[in-house]
DNA sequence: CGCTAGATTGATAAAGGTCAATCATTGTGG
DNA sequence: CCACAATGATTGACCTTTATCAATCTAGCG
């Protein structure tokens, strides 16, 4: 149990200011996340919400548990994955600052969520979001944006999973981050480990190992470290990671 | 273009009622799908949408064209699908009564549909949609807990993408449709061709092919015709079906 | 500075993709 | 209503890819 429940409420010093990105219906931001949060809206979220630290590689809660809040990162990443009955790991999705987990069904949560680096989130209970929600429709749209947002990415996940090499599989997943990461540098920084990234894009942690040594020999990607990736040959890889 | 547009105005005639079918974020369904509507929001709802008729195999919309309606299917089954640039075809979902698509990214489809059968959907313009949810809070609940409802069964289908044999996959799929007709009986209708399966499951359709003559010799499911599968050793079915 | 978990590399084998041929089903026109 | 054409499904042979197993290697961490 890494939650700490290091209470920082909104009456205590400067009001929480929450933040949701998302990619919202209508047009005019190029398919790119955006804040879609209003001051006043972060406002009205932050009065109910308090903040969480969490340390690297703590559990935030477990699949089937009964679930009490919502969560939205503030900083650092976290992973959601299930336990499958072989003993292996699917990793579902990893959230990034302005991303929302703890959704529930029935009243459980679906996945399990864990830190990969020190995390800061903000901590919803359900009950009060829902309540806000009534006297705050647009609020609300908020967050039905996001989740539409998040199916998106499930689905295009589901395009990489299959018929995708897993050369390529990597290459998407690096301009994922990249594109998480905003800028346009050509460097990444890949906080999870090999095997997270294994599990995520549904290969074997050695034919990652493979794919980025593979990468790294074409002269595509540089690996200085294990956590850093540099794209050299930018056209070479965005044929790659663009297959889709 | 195979819409049809056939106008069915809430004014004329009965209103309509649409049903939406989702697992509701709090306890008590079992984690079944269930009408989360009340008869006051399907009349609200109805009264913003016109039910529109589609032959099978027609095409509701194109991926990346401009988003104007969000559909609710009333009858039928529709697939959502992506081109890729291979030339091949993914299948994200197939969409059964009671379920929505439609929900847009900056202003445009994001997938594609096209009927599998003759279909009749519920069309509601987006603008009129938002427009209701500024006043009517619940209703636009019921639309969050639909999308995290999807975002949830995308999740599950990328567990079944990875780590799941041909067989395994075949097997779980016919289970997934077997939940949605309700019915637990061993009858599982097909609507859907060979190739749309292994577009859906990540496989190729000679893989489903011999995945469902592999479940046939085994005595595990029959196949008394080519849109019709029945169980007959639901243990060992349900021991495939279950893996995840 | 060693220890341990994670990462890499190599050899082998199983699973599914691909290509090719045949069979079945559905829809069409006579 | 039937014959036939066209599309979809199945089966077989072969090949590519990646999972698996096993052996090092390395990077963090105490």
């Amino acid at each position: 149990m890494g939650t700490q429940h290091v209470r920082a409420p909104a009456t205590s010093g400067r009001a929480l200011r929450p933040v949701l990105r998302a990619t919202p219906f209508g047009t005019g931001n190029n398919k790119a996340m955006v804040q879609v949060l209003t001051e006043k809206q972060q406002t009205e979220l932050g009065s109910i919400a308090t903040e969480v630290p969490f340390r690297r590689g703590v559990s935030v809660y477990h699949a089937d548990s009964r679930a009490h809040s919502v969560f939205i990162v503030k900083e650092g990443m976290v992973k959601a994955f299930r336990d499958l009955s072989s003993g292996r790991q699917r990793v579902l999705a990893f959230l990034f600052p302005g991303d929302v987990f703890g959704l529930a069904e029935d009243g459980h949560y679906v996945n399990s969520v864990q830190t990969v680096t020190p995390t800061t989130c903000f901590k919803i209970s359900i009950g009060a979001l829902t309540d806000i929600f009534l006297g705050n429709s647009e609020l609300e749209l908020q967050f039905l944006i996001k989740m539409t947002h998040e199916l998106r990415e499930a689905q295009r996940q589901q395009i990489i999973l299959t018929r995708l090499g897993a050369r390529a599989r990597v290459a998407m997943f690096l301009r994922m981050l990249q594109r998480r990461d905003g800028n346009d540098s050509s460097r990444i920084e890949l906080a999870m480990s090999r095997l997270d990234i294994a599990r995520y894009l549904g290969l074997s942690s050695e034919a990652v190992s493979r794919a980025t040594a593979r990468l790294s020999r074409e002269g595509i990607v540089a690996f200085p470290s294990l956590h850093v990736a540099h794209i050299l040959n930018r056209s070479q890889f965005d044929r790659l990671a663009l297959a889709a």
